[in-house]
Parts: structure tokens; C-alpha cells; sequence
DNA sequence: TCGTGAGTTTACCAAATGGTAAAAAAGCAA
DNA sequence: TTGCTTTTTTACCATTTGGTAAACTCACGA
């Protein structure tokens, strides 16, 4: 035993346990954002990251294991740009950057969104934990400083929550629902460009005091 | 042969039949908006239907037609209070009439709005045919009557697809995030009020001339 | 170069799942 | 009742799927 590691229950993971991990989460995030967890298999999986299932499966205990793993990655991904809400900025700067940001994010990772989006339509099952852990306190914090910012009549006022609600459904909707968007307005760069000024002059006008 | 039919084609339906094949599609409803398609199983129909699996596959040729059926029958139901967007109507009554109604759809009805979140979420690969004749036409329709409405200066400039889609957006965030809602607004009855109150709140301020 | 542990493959398996065949039962008109 | 159709059940089947055992290969330090 090397005691070059730091924890005495794990060991130091090699360079290629790190490199096929990768991999692995690559390839399902992949295929659980397009098929939603029983809708994906292993071998999707494994033909996806270029390696065989029980190799797979050398790397991780299971299906749900990976499933699991990826929703713990993102989550803190995904939560960034709410964490970023700075008490000290301005109000309507702080909340329309936020909207700009999670726009953002749904264009740049939609898989993410998509990966997010299944678990919850499904109740959560394997992330209701984590909601609540995670994804709450935070909520609240940031529910209580625009709170704050509408009783000090920086900007209108408004209900919190519902307003957050309000620009995750918006934002990811984007993501979420590619398929029927790409539908109603085949022009993708364009659409962009028109949902991010469509969102900005949305929220402006909603919390102008 | 009885000459009672009308169709050449098909025999009227006995009321047995009627009666069983709703019962399936009530049970399919059920459990495809919960476990999306490749999740759910004939056997889970069966059971919520009270009937075996063979006796189901009786009245449906497979999976599949039950739910290519249940989005057909659903996509109605779905696209009515849009189609009601009435052209001689006042633009901000109507537009916030159907914010409103859209909002009802999602307390009422949530496991359609998730059938169809799951679908989209998945490409929409047995609806995509429906979302361009079905929806198409008539979306752009509706965005022409909002554009001439902006033109007219009966209603603020905005971009109508993207405000038909936030509408949707934030609407249907209701139904098919409700598993992220509750845990983060557990009052349930008091939620869907202060929703209303809000997105009524936003969409009057993003409309008004 | 040789041994050892990390990594990979081959060959499986048990359970789940969509679906079928055919017999049995239930309606129902005469 | 008799005979016919409609409906339901029983007993299967082939495929898919998550997962395992064990043999095998490979990198690498002594």
C-alpha cells in the first residue's frame, strides 16, 4: 500500500481510470439525455464511448451507478449561474445577466438540460435527495435577497419564486423542447439571437419598479 | 355482413369494445407520462388497466399504437385553447385569457402535458409528423394574428413565437417539473394561485402598448 | 525478463419484455 | 337450446438487457 494517498478508503485512481471514466460519462450523458434512463442501455453506452459493456462495468458498479454520477457532476454545473446572483451588484443587472447566462447554458449544454429534464418529469426518483439538499437552500437564499431587492423597491415587485420558475422554464425550454422548436422556426442562429432579446425585454420590463 | 356501417372498411365498435379500449388508454396515460416509452411496460398497462397483457394486445395491434393513439387523441385537446385565440376579440383579454386557460390545462391535465414532454424531450420520434401538420399550421397562424396585433399598437411590440413559446414554457413548467416544484413550494394549492397571479403579473407588463 | 496487478475480452446467465397461438369462455341471435 | 362470433385466458416464445465469471492481455517496476 502507497501512502502516497491522502484518504485511507480509495485509492489514488490511475490515468487511464480517470481517461475511461471520462468516457463512460461522455457517452451516457449522450444517450440518457436523448433515451431518459430506462430508456437507455449499456451497450448504447458502450458502443457510444468505444468500449465493451463489461469493461463498463469495470468502472462503475451498474446502470444506476453511472446514471447517478452524472446527475452529481452537473449538478453543480447547472447550479452556477444561480450561485453567482451577487447581493452587491446591481438588481436588475444581477437578475438579467442570470437570464442571459441560463440561456446560455441551454445552448452551449442541452444534453445536460435534457439529462435533467427526464429525471425530474419522471419525479426525481434517483435525484430528489439532491434537490433537496442542493437545489433548496440555494433556492431559498436567492428567493430571500430578491425578496429583499423588491421590498427595497430596487425593482418591482414581484413573487420570487414563480419569477425564478419563471426563467428556468423559459431558458430551458430552448433545450427541453429542441424537437418541437426546430419545428416552429427552423432557423437555429437566428432563433437565438430572437429568444435571448425576446427573454431580456421579458424580464426587463416585468421587474422595472 | 350487417349493412349498419357506415364505412366499408371497419365495423362499428361494440360497446364492450368502446368501453375496454378506454379503459387501456386511461391506464396507458397513466403510465407513459410517469415512465416515458421505452420506460413503461405492457405489463404495468395491463395492471392499472385490470386487464392481461393478451387481452390488451386484443384491442391494440402493440406498444406502439397505444401510444401513437394516446398523442393523437391528446393533440386535440392540447392545441384548443390556442386555436381560440380569437382574432376579434381585445388582443390583451385574449392573450391573457389563454395564459390563463394554458395554466388550467396544466393543473388539470399534467399527465398529458408530461406524455407529450416526454415525447418532445425524445425527439419527438412518433410525433414528429403531427407537430408539422397538426401544430405548424396553426402556430403560424396564431403568430401572424399577434403580429398584426403588435403592428396595429393594440398590444407592445414582441416577437409572437417566442411569446407563444414563453407562454408555453412557463406554463407547462408546472405540470411537468412538478416533481422540482413541490419540493421547492410545497404549498401546493397556494402555488398554482400566486403562478396565475404571476405569469398574469408578466405577460400584462410584456404586452402593454 | 519475469512477476504482479490493472485492464479487457469472451462466453455466459437470469430476468424482463413485447408479442403469439390456441384453447376456453362468454355473449348473443335464431 | 344451438350455433356462431366476440372476448379472455393459459401457456408459450424470441429477443433484449443488466450483470457476472473467469480467462486473457498488457503495462511496468524490480
Amino acid at each position: 500500500m502507497t501512502d502516497e494517498a491522502t484518504d485511507s478508503t480509495k485509492r489514488k485512481p490511475s490515468r487511464i481510470q480517470q481517461k475511461n471514466r471520462k468516457r463512460v460519462l461522455e457517452a451516457a450523458l449522450d444517450v440518457f439525455s436523448q433515451h431518459g434512463y430506462r430508456g437507455a442501455t449499456l451497450d448504447q453506452i458502450a458502443e457510444a464511448a468505444g468500449l465493451s459493456k463489461p469493461n463498463i462495468l469495470y468502472y462503475f458498479s451498474g446502470k444506476e451507478e453511472i446514471h447517478v454520477t452524472l446527475l452529481n457532476r452537473l449538478m453543480e454545473t447547472w447550479l452556477d449561474p444561480l450561485a453567482h446572483l451577487d447581493p452587491r451588484g446591481d438588481p436588475m443587472a444581477e437578475l438579467l445577466g442570470y437570464v442571459r447566462r441560463k440561456l446560455e447554458m441551454s445552448r452551449l449544454y442541452p444534453r445536460e438540460s435534457r439529462l435533467f429534464a427526464n429525471e425530474i418529469l419522471q419525479g426525481a426518483p434517483r435525484m430528489a435527495p439532491h434537490l433537496e439538499s442542493g437545489l433548496k437552500p440555494l433556492f431559498d437564499e436567492k428567493c430571500a435577497l430578491i425578496q429583499s431587492w423588491s421590498d427595497a423597491g430596487r425593482i418591482a415587485r414581484v413573487n420570487p419564486r414563480h419569477l425564478i420558475m419563471s426563467i428556468w422554464a423559459t431558458s430551458q425550454h430552448y433545450a427541453d423542447f429542441e424537437a418541437q422548436v426546430r419545428v416552429l422556426e427552423p432557423e437555429t442562429d437566428a432563433s437565438w439571437k430572437a429568444a435571448g432579446a425576446h427573454l431580456e425585454t421579458m424580464f426587463r420590463k416585468l421587474l422595472q419598479p
